[in-house]
DNA sequence: TTGTAGGCGTTATCAA
DNA sequence: TTGATAACGCCTACAA
């Protein structure tokens, strides 16, 4: 509403006292600080961002970024709990947050033009595709960020990820040790690298167990539930006793088809998913899933970006949730 | 990335100029404008959004405000199909979105904050409550906003809404025409103005019918399923032989509790909903929906809040859009 | 502990 | 058609 000098004028002292008290510089007079608070209130008084901003100061924004279809954006439980951890998380902390959502191909650039540009103090992406322009224009600019999610570049960049090999073995494991011989697997989208771990470690695990591949048993699901479903018709005539779904969406979409060809879930197909979706939960016991820290990991993001905001630690930071998953089973 | 200055510079100009060729001022000379337009390509120059508001200019950006409960705004599919909407219109007019969803009690203070703190251009606020704190903040500021829904004050306000009395009188009276005598209702939530021009409808829309009102027949669901299975068990005592639920999910709450007693939808209960929603797709033929243009609510909003950008109109716009809706019947 | 003054990157006003 | 120059609201040395 107003802006700093009136401030300064009613209290009775400069503008740089004021811009100290509200910066909670501690070379203030504990009385003046005092009579400056009360006028502040008084006056409904909100520094000007774009000011601040420009002045070399913080907004005290942060930018949630996520690159994908809104339409998924929605369906997929994963986002709508990150949002919130890091909405809670942010707000804890005095900061706000803006949320971009994206349509991956148009987008793009603008998205990454604005992140540059000085608005936000520190920027979260989450749900990226290889080599995303965006990585590159926001490692390029000198804003903060941390991915969501491990980067397959050599770009040196801050990130926290959940242990995705770990909970693929788990969940193969699960399927090795009640007795399945032929795991098939749905895998996300190309182009993802958690989809390339989940698929490396599905493979490593049945290796590990002795069990010979059979690239018939692979199929591309791309997260979704319709995804799914096609995947798992093409699975189908390979006669799979067990399928481990990369996300619960398709493998829900997985149980539709079975179903519909009249086999029984577990006991013909055993499937699993990856998530632990609220919107799965009707398909359970039929669905064994993996749960993820979803919440956990937004907070965590949250803690790094304020240490990347804060002080510059030369080397980029990176946290792996160590897996408190399992794979839980139907009760 | 570089400043205006040193653009200006390479191009042989002075900062003026360079600021007129970026805001698409007509008075500068064609030569220069496209020498100009070079180096900015050139060096992938992008104005400093926080300098742009600061100097009076505009960010390019406006806000969209969603107060609701993070988990509730990805369950309903109305906001999703908003937010594409919106986010979708304002990138086609080179504009970006940034999306603010609030926690209803904690965050209404910081976001009005930070509404009126000039990054944005504009706001476009939904899903409001009744004497939401949000719409006096905006309007003592001076951002242009619109409302998604009427506002139930007398606040001049713009605003784009659907017509829900005319939607509600076309369900009930769908109700009515198929020969049901005992039409019962479920109501959003208290204090929303959505809920409440629902209510009232469903009761003249009886009243013309001559049918008498019995407001054993009325039971609150709060806009969720949970919700809608409570009422309908509170109506169930009533016998009612058909309801019109303000919403999708209370629907499907009330359908779910009305199978459990083993009653017949719609054979024994007729329910007609509201949203056409994707989620509620699985419940037809039993459910009958109401679908609202909600991508045109979107669009409609951004539009008006262009106008309210470049030219203030003294009078706040409001528009309704034609109820093109018609009950949907179960194929 | 407080005040002064310069500057952040743009736009807008006014001359030229 | 173009170029100085003063804001815009705040932060941060530097001085006092």
């Amino acid at each position: 509403m107003s802006r700093i000098e009136e401030i300064a004028k009613q209290a009775g002292v400069s503008r740089s006292t004021v811009s100290r008290v509200i910066n909670n510089d501690p070379n203030v007079n504990e009385r003046t600080r005092q009579r400056v608070l009360e006028v502040i209130t008084l006056n409904n008084y909100v520094p000007n961002r774009a000011a601040r901003k420009l002045a070399g100061g913080r907004t005290g924004i942060i930018g949630l970024v996520i690159p994908i279809r809104v339409a998924s954006l929605f369906v997929e439980p994963f986002f709508p709990i990150l949002v919130q951890s890091v909405t809670n998380h942010c707000n804890r902390l005095n900061h706000s947050v803006m949320l971009w959502l994206g349509e991956p191909e148009r987008e793009r650039r603008s998205i990454t033009q604005i992140l540059s540009n000085d608005l936000l103090d520190g920027v979260i992406v989450s749900s990226l595709q290889d080599r995303d322009p965006i990585v590159a224009a926001l490692h390029q600019s000198k804003i903060p960020f941390v991915l969501i999610g491990s980067y397959p570049n050599s770009l040196p960049v801050s990130f926290v990820d959940i242990d995705n090999e770990d909970c693929t073995r788990q969940a193969v494991n699960y399927l090795i040790h009640i007795g399945r011989k032929r795991i098939a697997t749905i895998t996300g989208v190309q182009g993802s690298l958690v989809s390339r771990t989940r698929l490396e470690a599905y493979r490593a695990t049945l290796a590990d167990a002795g069990i010979e591949a059979d690239e018939n048993l692979i199929a591309e699901g791309g997260f979704v539930e319709e995804g799914g479903y096609a995947a798992m018709s093409k699975l189908a005539a390979h006669r799979p006793d067990a399928v481990f779904a990369a996300n619960d969406a398709m493998a829900v979409g997985a149980i539709r088809y079975l179903r519909e060809q009249g086999q029984r879930v577990p006991e013909d197909v055993a499937v699993v998913g990856f998530d632990d979706a609220p919107f799965a939960a009707g398909y359970k016991p039929a669905l064994t899933t993996i749960a993820q820290p979803i919440a956990e990991l937004g907070s965590q993001a949250v803690d790094m970006l304020m240490q990347l905001i804060d002080g510059e630690p030369e080397k980029p930071l990176t946290k792996v949730l160590p897996s408190v998953l399992v794979v839980r089973e139907s009760a």
